[in-house]
DNA sequence: CTATGGTTCTTGGTATACCATACACCAGAG
DNA sequence: CTCTGGTGTATGGTATACCAAGAACCATAG
């Protein structure tokens, strides 16, 4: 099955610039370690435009976006500045987020296939609680992603869509997270009591499993992580 | 404390025109019935800025928040139109939302002050299973009214954005589901059930129960109610 | 030296003009 | 009559100029 068609025109990307300057913002607030000290939190729609090369329309919709987002907060003739989650912020999210993904476990007991566990079973038996203090770097993402497995198993896209951001958020104050080794074991240990509930399709105790083992990073946040 | 002070100026309300713009559309949008076969589900630009007497710019904004929110879709080149939601969409929104209530019972039976269920349980006496039959149309609003309490009760702003806005889209085919006696009665009784769960500090079966109650409207809904 | 009043500059909000493209309509060829 | 190609128009996207309000700075009076 050869090319016989003519395939052009990757050109111009296709995304409006609004979409571009969305990602772009995105992108770099998400790569900034935005509880630094010394972090530069405020933004210049101006400077901004220059800087990305477009006019200040479609950059501020971008920002609007982000602003209702809750990832930054414009201020009339003061100025746009990313936001800082805080602490009780944070802990709320981390409970929606316990809610969701846990009724998406649920959801998951009886619509997820066979296949679709086998693929999460892969993705927690590539850290054995030996390996992952090892690890600890890789650990954070590969947890991440585990929990966005089981919401998507869940196949509902508003949970995934909820979701996302709130993982954007908690993501942001990772690292300011302690993970000592004893915590990332017993959470290695969760996710394979998780993957079992769910194999056996026992609803109520995956979503057990989940609410709790979310709910406990939360008790952790509340008693350990500075923020404020 | 007599009035020594002059207060003038409520003139302008205050509002950004975007602000305002944004309540007026959402004001419109919620007030029409968009499933009618007769709506009328396109949008202008220029038409509303000029009914509006402001310019696209500030009408823009405000429908682009519109758009994030799912009320709207904008296409490029093609118009911006009245969203209305599918089935589908509309299922999962009720179990998110049941999914957000029952941690929020949760989290109320924790800390929930006894005021505060007390107010629930007057809101709950005031439709007896007899009387409901008679005032189906007001118990419509006062139904959305006790979930709401609950959710409040939960104390975690998050999910009470989050619903908020589910609560509107799911209000809007509120039209189209049949309402029965036997549905209203039951409902009734389910909320009774859920406020002696709270009150009896029982977290586990209010959560349980909230949830429940929820996801029986779902699957209502996924039965009876007519769209796409 | 301090307090007050004003001036200027910064910055988000708004208005407007122009751009680019999807769609509809129409003319002409077959 | 039908199909094709072009042309016009409607509409969201983008650029730009101006507005208004707040904050900082400065001058001046006490």
């Amino acid at each position: 099955m050869a090319d016989t068609q003519l395939k052009i025109a990757p050109i111009g990307e296709g995304l409006s610039l609004k979409a571009r300057a969305y990602e772009a913002l995105k992108a770099a607030i998400t790569n900034m370690n935005i509880y630094a000290d010394d972090a530069e939190l405020r933004l210049d729609e101006r400077d901004l435009s220059q800087r990305f090369g477009v006019s200040r329309t479609p950059l501020r919709e971008a920002l609007a976006q982000l602003d209702q987002e809750g990832l930054v907060k414009i201020v009339a003739r003061r100025g746009i500045f990313i936001v800082r989650k805080t602490k009780a912020e944070v802990l709320d999210m981390i409970t929606v987020w316990a809610a969701l993904e846990s009724m998406a476990a649920r959801l998951a007991t009886k619509h997820a296939s066979a296949e679709d566990l086998a693929g999460l079973h892969t993705l927690v038996d590539q850290f054995s609680q030996d390996k992952v203090a090892a690890k600890m770097g890789e650990y954070s993402d590969a947890n991440i992603k585990f929990h966005q497995a089981i919401i998507g198993l869940g196949k509902n896209s508003l949970i995934t869509d909820i979701t996302d951001t709130l993982f954007f958020h908690v993501r942001a104050i990772r690292q300011r997270t302690i993970f000592e080794q004893d915590r990332a074991k017993r959470s290695v240990i969760d996710h394979k009591d998780i993957v079992a509930a769910l194999e056996a399709r026992d609803t109520e105790r995956a979503e057990r499993l989940v609410r709790e083992h979310t709910l406990r990073l939360r008790e952790h946040v509340e008693r350990f992580v500075a923020l404020d």
